[in-house]
DNA sequence: AAAAATCTCAACCGCCGGGAT
DNA sequence: AATCCCGGCGGTTGAGATTTT
């Protein structure tokens, strides 16, 4: 047998691969990711594309720093169900768990450093049985940020962008262009940019159709959403 | 201004569960 | 009923960006 064709690409999307993915996405929907890996003539494999869509491409996503709000309700959401990444950022419009579990691992990682040096500072002895391992699960009580605060978050239809190297030298496109580029390719279909930018969720897929109520459905049965109720307090929610 | 340290985030990997065959 | 395949999830890594010294 001889080998695939070509070995599947790995690392970092290109425009023109971005293109082309949402170009297929918009044909066959958010699903049989391996199929449209083949026929896309991508060479990345399903989970990839997959991937790429729905932490990157997708139309409904929200990129930047999180808002206080946001933060809030991840510490609450976390305190309740622990690493289930894909739960809470099913209760955080626009925000994929991949996000998320990275806002809560640097958010980890701040605490333990805090703490660490508090505990270097005044030796006390019953700190121990808070220590930075048992910290991953355990929703500290509040939310400490100290740094970057001035930063300004940076939309999905503003000025992301990304860098990548190519022969030809280092690169940098931001989603605008990408749907820029595809309406313009697509123009002789009618469709404006701002129509395929919430075309390609309405049309493609059956999927979306099925979240546009709630774009970030749940179908656990555990699931509920949170309430105050629940004991979560979300001001300004 | 340069170097070092720190932070952010995209992407990969392995495992698991569900559906199809 | 058993097996295979695909998609989804959580954990982890590494490159690039940003901040601090």
């Amino acid at each position: 047998m001889a080998a695939k064709n070509e070995e599947t690409r790995k690392g970092p999307w290109m425009e023109q691969e971005d293109l082309q993915l949402v170009r297929f996405v918009r044909l066959f929907g958010e699903r049989r990711w391996d199929y449209l890996a083949k026929v896309s003539g991508l060479n990345r494999s399903g989970k990839s594309c997959r991937l790429r869509w729905v932490n990157y491409l997708h139309p409904g996503l929200r990129h930047g720093r999180m808002t206080p709000e946001e933060e809030h309700l991840v510490l609450e959401l976390h305190a309740k169900w622990g690493n289930r990444w894909s739960r809470i950022a099913q209760c955080l419009p626009g925000r994929t768990d991949n996000e998320i579990k990275n806002y809560w691992r640097t958010r980890m990682r701040k605490k333990a450093q805090e703490r660490r040096m508090s505990t270097s500072a005044s030796p006390s002895p019953s700190s121990s049985s808070s220590n930075i391992s048992s910290s991953a699960n355990e929703p500290p009580p509040d939310l400490v940020m100290k740094k970057r605060d001035g930063m300004e978050s940076v939309a999905v239809g503003s000025s992301l962008t990304l860098g990548f190297g190519t022969n030809e030298g280092v690169m940098a496109y931001s989603m605008d262009q990408i749907w820029d580029e595809i309406a313009a390719t697509d123009r002789v279909s009618g469709l404006s940019t701002e129509e395929h930018k919430h075309g390609a969720r309405s049309v493609a897929s059956p999927l979306w159709e099925h979240c546009s109520a709630s774009p970030w459905k749940v179908d656990d049965e555990e699931f509920e959403m949170p309430t105050p109720a629940d004991g979560l307090v979300i001001s300004s929610l």
